[in-house]
DNA sequence: TTGTACGCGTTATCAA
DNA sequence: TTGATAACGCGTACAA
């Protein structure tokens, strides 16, 4: 008389089909269609076969909601992203799969100008995730810590932090990726080695801690210039005009990302100044705006897909085992050397240059 | 004596805390919380203010995957984007709160080259979404086609579609965006006018439309160069060498995007072609590798936060009105004049010209 | 103004 | 191998 009339359970018009209805269609009862599906012992291989088909006949989607509610522990894992950021976003790549193979199911927040981390992580425990990946929080310090206290489930953060902190690090080894480019540039034999920084993300101290580090083993004089900016490309630029501006210039530049790297390239375009043969010049990330050929750009190479799953596996580890500490994952990074860089030519001195073109 | 302990409600460490937790600390009921923080009418004023105070000290967040079982209508509102799509991640920005104004929550599911589009929708139909919006996806014509029947849900598609489809379209003007490129060249005094086509995306096929349209009215004769490839940039640096080949330079290049106008741009500064006095050069997106001063491109400005915004109102109407039919939704563009365009200089011919320095 | 009763779709614990 | 039953957290009639 209501609704359990056996005439319409067909396609079940206009609701989305549920576990009772595939059953309704197979006769059998809701619980061993739940079997079925959860790979679970019980159902015999044929019943599985069916339940599949029904399933995939009917277009039956499991209610991730209902399941979050009944579940002991939730299998989803929560993940805060900044889409502004294109090398971020290339870690959600590896974010699914290695999610995938624990089980867990992901849920996506983004954090924008507009959007705080806060906000972002108030709907991810809204949705019961039992660990959280925060990817390039503009958060630091204390902030991410109150964060993290406040979750309650166990936190990994991609990119930067501290060490020791309440929270696990996986992080790309910067420090140890500028030591490579400073000393592929060395043994080249480039001595005047200028470093443009930008205090854009965190990540960007290691980085220079790196060439500081690299350039006092060489005992080299180090040289940085650089700043904070809202657009990173404009950063480059600006300390590309204050090289020009300074007389003469070094015969190498070394940038703190890639795109900081395009506007140093520009700006000397713009100016005359050749790459590599009057300045040599590297990036850091090996994304986009590196790899297409006409930058053809000397960098160094991060893993975003392996940082994602690393974070992945850290952070579950520590949902199954509380006792666990937070750890910190350092991966490797790779130069990748292409034609931007080059032996120093003859126009090194503290001399003409081409350096005034145009203003 | 089991869990109801009053001496341990207090915090309920290591669990979320539930509305049934709120009561308890209030010692009020259940339901009373939920009138409380749903707004709806029935507790005082001094009820609510204790509710949401005692809501906060627990931290609490209420389970969205209760809430979308237990209501009539989901709330939730699903969205597929690619991360890798820079100008697409800008509309998110005008999803958010546009959702928010309708109450809807919002889940995102990321469509990546290891994640097809049909795998994201099929993750925001086990949320229960009761609309979707599809920014930008790889799907065309009967594909998507086929996903929205299998959907159940009204779908709104960002960037382009097919004008009476079953989903509604919310696109940017582009046609007359490229028209007004042309006619501000044209404006300058422009005549040998190329187009660089990117097949990256179905929008720029309503481009070049627009170029070829606006060439035809000001009876100037199209030159349309460029093609395919993975990375949009090495598109537009190969047409850049495709050019510089040729017997002699146009004298204004236009772009179907900015990252093909970089492609462009960087391609000539290396061979000493400078923009604007050898070649006029014109992006579209004003994204961020053209806000930049060093690029200092003109280009075609898109309003993402609009179409992001757009596509939720129109997606919710359906939503609130099944027997509505699908709408396309045109939004404006906007010319932004740079330096990278100037009156046409003394080289235009297809003679010497600037164009090899070097290999 | 507050409390009672019920069910959303699912998983889990039983007993048959 | 399968079927009954309970419960997860919340929203909503309806009664007090």
């Amino acid at each position: 008389m209501s609704g359990d009339d056996p005439m319409t359970v067909g396609t079940g018009e206009g609701r989305t089909p549920t576990m009772a209805d595939i059953a309704r269609v197979l006769g059998i009862s809701r619980q061993s269609v739940s079997l079925a599906l959860g790979d679970a012992p019980g159902p015999s291989p044929e019943t599985r076969r069916r339940v599949r088909e029904a399933a995939a006949a009917l277009g039956y989607h499991p209610h991730l909601g209902a399941q979050a509610l009944r579940r002991a522990r939730s299998t989803t894992l929560g993940v805060v992203f900044s889409p502004a950021h294109a090398a971020e976003t290339e870690i959600l790549d590896g974010v699914y799969p290695a999610a995938a193979a624990h089980g867990c199911g992901v849920v996506l927040s983004p954090q924008t100008v507009r959007r705080s981390t806060a906000e972002a992580v108030g709907e991810l425990l809204g949705h019961r995730c039992s660990a959280l990946v925060v990817i390039g929080s503009d958060l630091r310090g204390r902030g991410l810590d109150d964060l993290v206290a406040r979750a309650g489930v166990p936190v990994a953060q991609v990119g930067y932090g501290r060490r020791n902190a309440a929270y696990d690090v996986v992080r790309s080894a910067g420090e140890t990726g500028l030591s490579d480019v400073v000393e592929h540039l060395h043994g080249l034999g480039h001595r005047e080695i200028t470093y443009v920084h930008t205090a854009s993300k965190p990540a960007t101290l290691v980085r220079r801690a790196g060439y500081l580090a690299a350039m006092a083993r060489l005992g080299l004089v180090p040289d940085v210039v650089g700043g904070r900016g809202p657009e990173v490309e404009e950063v480059g630029a600006a300390a590309a005009r204050h090289l020009l501006d300074r007389p003469g210039l070094p015969t190498a530049v070394v940038a703190a990302n890639d795109q900081a790297a395009i506007g140093v390239l520009q700006t000397f375009a713009r100016r005359g100044v050749r790459i590599p043969e009057d300045v040599s010049l590297t990036g850091f990330d090996d994304a986009a705006p590196a790899r297409f050929s006409s930058a053809d750009l000397t960098t160094v190479a991060q893993d975003p897909g392996g940082l994602g799953a690393a974070a992945v596996e850290v952070v579950l580890a520590r949902r199954d085992d509380p006792a666990r500490r937070p750890v910190e994952v350092v991966r490797p990074t790779r130069l990748v050397v292409r034609g931007s860089t080059a032996a120093p030519g003859r126009t090194t001195g503290p001399t003409t240059g081409p350096t005034t073109r145009r203003e």
